[in-house]
DNA sequence: GTATACATTATTGTATACAAAATTTCTTTT
DNA sequence: AAAAGAAATTTTGTATACAATAATGTATAC
């Protein structure tokens, strides 16, 4: 049984993802706490989760504003993102347990069944094994700290929401990447574990741009 | 004037770092009302805010209990710092302004000042001049969202308490590092940049080891 | 016609009252 | 005496009522 904070909390970011409202637009406490049922206590609870999520920004005396995510704002999360799980990934690389690779074996492996067998819903069962996969990267990693603060990058609108943009052909692509990570862990190789991994995640962001912003200006690239 | 929730925030945050609760200890919303003299809404809403700084962790129908680091959980909260600020002063390594350099070279002059002319109150000094070196390296990334992310691994009772176990010697050497820092920065040098600023958290962490648990195993260390 | 001051309205922030859950204490049973 | 269960108590979670602040609209002066 989930308590009305919770519920609230799920059913604005669910709207959030949805993209229900547009960015920069100003949440209502009480519009909220009337759609999802509950006072406005628990909506508030919820929205101070959500702004440490990135999902809204608060104004104190002001509200709780949709966030809107400028170019570098997104570029720098992905970047930080990098960083981190690139850094979960050479530990994994130390501690992974033979147990563990075969897990990711297993998923690679099922991932390549779907890109090789089109389904209906590709997309969600790839989102679902991938995240397995990271998640069994993170616990290798030994971290649960690492893990809780990963954790809060990537669950983001706009994680989830490039994440559901992939192609088949992008699909393919990160599954290489998982492959090579998975070589890189089973030879014990740290510096390549954390490469690949920054790697992979930095062209998941690429990805991004490609699908957001399709004309876009090479000048812009040039200047970290 | 401040709001009720961030007097509670500001009291019970203070507490903490004095030390009044011990780690484990489950702290009760009505005491922590009465003590610092507002309701208990908002001093639920300054818990929230201290579990995500890692201050507090919360339990759901519970309680609210003084967070406890184990080692390695310390460990951890250092070495991602040392990432997320490696990217940090790599990208400032690209943007940094003179002016910014200035700034820079300026503070590391105050700091050797400080060492050579020792004071009474030459901890809390130096505690703020290196806050304000590190504060202008993320200025000059360019990325407020990093330096956003960053400030809440740097606000944490943990590392505020670090920093306040430094020796005169540790503070030289502290300062060297911010020499070396700036060099690589006037070079533009990215990748020195980012390695000594990883070299410069890491350090402050074997910090904590050496003040905090004097006689450790050199055979916890071997692996990662 | 514009700008400023004031009144009105709406929205967030806080306190209090109540509900639900967990912990503790006490009783009962084996 | 120990264990199990039930009542009592404490504590967290939620709803509602009120206070404070910001936003809006209106009237008046220039």
């Amino acid at each position: 049984m989930s308590s009305a904070s919770d519920r609230a909390y799920e059913e604005i970011r669910r709207r959030l993802l949805e993209g229900d409202y547009a960015p920069g637009v100003r949440l209502s406490e009480s519009d909220l706490s009337e759609v999802c049922g509950v006072s406005r206590t628990p909506v508030r609870e919820a929205l101070r989760r959500l702004a440490l999520e990135y999902f809204v920004r608060i104004e104190p005396n002001r509200g709780t504003f949709v966030i809107d995510w400028s170019r570098e704002d997104i570029a720098d999360m992905f970047e930080m993102r990098s960083m981190l799980e690139g850094l979960a990934a050479r530990k994994a690389a130390s501690k992974a347990t033979t147990q563990q690779i075969q897990q990711m074996t297993d998923i690679i492996r099922k991932i390549d069944d779907l890109v090789s067998v089109p389904e209906e819903n590709m997309m969600s069962s790839f989102l679902l094994l991938n995240r397995k996969f990271h998640d069994v990267v993170f616990s290798a990693s030994g971290s649960p700290r690492l893990t809780e603060v990963i954790s809060r990058f990537v669950e983001q609108a706009v994680v989830v929401r490039t994440a559901a943009k992939f192609t088949p052909e992008d699909i393919f692509r990160s599954n290489q990447h998982h492959k090579e990570l998975l070589n890189a862990i089973r030879m014990r190789n740290r510096v390549l574990a954390e490469t690949v991994m920054r790697v992979h995640i930095l062209a998941a962001s690429s990805q991004y741009y490609e699908s957001y912003m399709p004309n876009l200006n090479l000048e812009d690239m040039v200047a970290e």
